[in-house]
DNA sequence: TGTTACATACCAACTAGTTTGAATGAATCG
DNA sequence: CGATTCATTCAAACTAGTTGGTATGTAACA
């Protein structure tokens, strides 16, 4: 029998792949490490072969999903000379089409924030610095809007940068409870209508590409 | 020794209550029967006394958040004949008073929902309920006043209700995390600012009394 | 006197982590 | 080029501590 069936980086990468499922569909706490390896087709010894322990995963499980969502919102991040509307735009694109993904809806961070948001555990330094990435790249899309377009209304960047990181975890956290991601696509057309109350006469640059779900339906 | 301290009743409540703080601090898959116990200042036999399992303080958890936070909101969502915008805004000032207490602004139903929402869970349909209630009484206000007040923008009452809803958990995640409320009170006042876009010039009485915090400053 | 409301001691199942050893492949040597 | 060494990678069995839950006895009340 061949014992080493794939690469080391594979078997890495599979028990944290295995983790990141798990922690997204009943939370980190919950999660077993024999599931783990369950999930992952290996056995403890390779787990802790590994991870030095449980904790160790849950902390390489946060860096996977925050360096998974640099390389999907890189499109709308990287600066390429597009307009900074634009390009804010296209992340509440790419925000969308995760609504329209087979799988639901969840956030890893998210999660793990809400779990040990308030504790001592090293899981909460790895949440908000992940937060604060996000937090951090979508001020700066929007400072750069502030310099480009004169907004209608004064705001600091980052706060607005919160607001939508909140919004959106918090979209997330009550689409899943209920089971349709509907309401998350209702949020993000919310939060198009009050970017565009930031900057007026911006329409064009902050529309939604496929009108599936219209804003703020009936009367 | 006395061994009925106080009555059968207290003993329950301070069960619940104990879970209630356990939850906030730590989730409830984190949280362990015998610290429960502690919490309470009982022994593992009144728990069982008291409940016949986790589970079920749990949901008894659950349901006492709800509750009290019926009672809490009751000022405003109570029909009292006062302009829904008015009740509206008191219910953004009592959101906002809880930033202000010595405890940090978190909510069981969302960390429930959090670790359950996905799961097949009794949790879950209790959560649900819970944040259907909130919504609830937030959509029905927001239908009153469009009927009162003709809107500036068409939207539906129900659409807006999750999206306050959203922007209330989510609010209470990310800054929980982050260690301070002030993320909370800011969206609040985008929150303000945004509804005004549904009723403008009813800015009189969507105003925060208490100007602690300016909204959106910094140009 | 019977029922309620617990306290205490206990247990079976589970959980993170360990130990031991074997299969593997790459490096080294004859 | 073939044999040998050796660290890496993992499987399987095991362990100490924990966890939800139970069995039993008893003090207090009605």
């Amino acid at each position: 029998m061949n014992r080493r069936r794939k690469s080391p980086e594979e078997t890495r990468a599979s028990l944290v792949e295995a983790t990141v499922k798990l922690i997204l569909g009943q939370g980190f706490a919950a999660t077993r490490v024999d599931e783990i390896c369950r999930e992952a087709g290996v056995t403890k010894g390779a787990f802790f072969h590994h991870f030095a322990s449980k904790e160790d995963i849950g902390k390489a499980a946060i860096d996977w999903w925050g360096r998974m969502g640099d390389r999907v919102y890189s499109p709308a991040w990287s600066d390429d000379g597009r307009d900074p509307l634009t390009r804010l735009n296209q992340m509440l694109e790419i925000m969308h089409s995760f609504t329209e993904r087979p799988d639901p809806c969840v956030c890893v961070v998210g999660m793990m924030s809400q779990e040990y948001g308030q504790t001592d555990t090293p899981y909460r330094e790895c949440c908000q610095q992940e937060l604060d990435n996000w937090t951090k790249q979508v001020a700066k899309l929007l400072a750069e809007a502030k310099k480009k377009h004169r907004p209608g209304t004064r705001f600091d960047p980052l706060t607005v940068a919160n607001f939508l990181n909140s919004l959106w975890q918090g979209s997330m956290l009550i689409a899943k409870t209920q089971g349709q991601p509907r309401l998350i696509q209702d949020n993000l057309a919310i939060a198009r209508s009050y970017l565009l109350t930031l900057f007026p006469g911006q329409a064009d640059r902050l529309r939604h590409r496929k009108p599936k779900t219209k804003l703020n339906q009936t009367s």
